[in-house]
DNA sequence: GTACTCACAGAACATTCGTTCGCCGTAGCT
DNA sequence: AGCTACGGCGAACGAATGTTCTGTGAGTAC
């Protein structure tokens, strides 16, 4: 049995465990769990994955997954004949949603929209924002804004005249702040759900 | 300084580091993140959040964030005054969003969607399509279709002269499958994520 | 006031961590 | 054949791990 790629092998496991425990384990059970009897073998297998890329040492040296330890998760469409599911059909949830979409969990919130003043920018009512929570914004960010006591959804923008709210819809018009403009937090991401 | 629940705090900071790295750090670093200069009071906090259901001891004893640990509050917008942020309004729910989009995992699976023809439902190129793999669609579901050996996104339809594939894009007409029509499964949720 | 609770400090402790180094066997080359 | 490259073994090592125990100070109830 010649093995040109063990290590993908090896790989697979630690993705598996990594989905099932959301940790990766030390290297005497790594070891344990690939079928290597020495935890030097394993330190050198980290070594090669870490030059791959696809874990890392944590400031703290702890081992870690990167992007790319969850690269199979997401299958592109326009492979032409290769199927999406070719690859990944074993997929196991390693990839979270949550952590695809919420970086800083602790400042982040999920808002239900409503209304359809933002449907021009494929934001439509029922729809789930991840806003995360923040006093400043730039310009063309999406944010979510307090205006008379009153939470909007809408793009920052700004003109000769100051800071304006803009709505992506046609039969709206655009929001300008009387008095004062205040940030809630900027909309990072989106989730829909069909029925 | 009276403190009921600084544990949510101490929470949020392992959320947040989480979310950097996707992996806890060891007592100490907790320690010194969280401010405690012992680690025996990381002990004990750890204890208290296994209690309260955040995180867990892997088989191996290694500390590992649960289902819990990822919940995030949904808020709704037209709350007037009340802050979103509240902690335990009745209308929040808290949810993890893997489990709010994906009801099987095992025949679930992300496609990224190329291409503008899905605009105007607001399903726009780069985001990513939930799809639940299923070999029967209802008239009106957004599916993954096989035509002529390509992947396509799509409204299911049907007219007098059969099923259609709708765009949702006045640029593009409605594709009529000539031989065969194969539906690789239905879109059940959308996630976009800005940048 | 006293008594009790509880979060945290601080130090001692055995255990486990990951690194390192020399050695072995197989695969592929020339 | 000889040679090199390389994945894995096995053991030794200092450093770091998490547990445990005693103390301390603030908060609360009586």
């Amino acid at each position: 049995m010649g093995n040109p790629n063990r290590d993908q092998e090896y790989l697979g496991k630690l993705q598996d465990y990594y989905g099932n425990y959301r940790s990766l384990p030390s290297y005497a059970v790594i070891g344990e769990m690939l079928g290597m009897a020495s935890k030097s073998a394993v330190s050198a297998l980290v070594k090669r994955l870490i030059l791959a890329g696809y874990v890392e040492m944590t400031p703290d040296k702890r081992l870690a997954p990167t992007n790319r330890f969850f690269e199979r998760e997401l299958a592109d469409f326009n492979v032409p004949a290769g199927l999406p599911a070719a690859a990944n059909d074993a997929m196991s949830e390693s990839l979270t949603l949550d952590e695809y979409l919420i970086a800083k969990p602790s400042s982040t919130i999920m808002v239900r929209v409503r209304g359809d003043s933002m449907m021009e920018a494929g934001i439509y009512d029922g729809d789930i924002a991840i806003v995360e929570r923040r006093p400043a914004a730039n310009i063309g960010d999406i944010v979510v804004a307090i205006v008379d006591n009153e939470y909007t959804l809408k793009e920052l923008a700004k003109d000769k005249q100051g800071f304006v709210l803009l709505p992506h819809n046609a039969a709206y018009s655009p929001i300008r702040p009387e008095e004062s403009l205040e940030i809630y937090g900027v909309m990072v991401g989106l989730v829909r759900k069909y029925r």
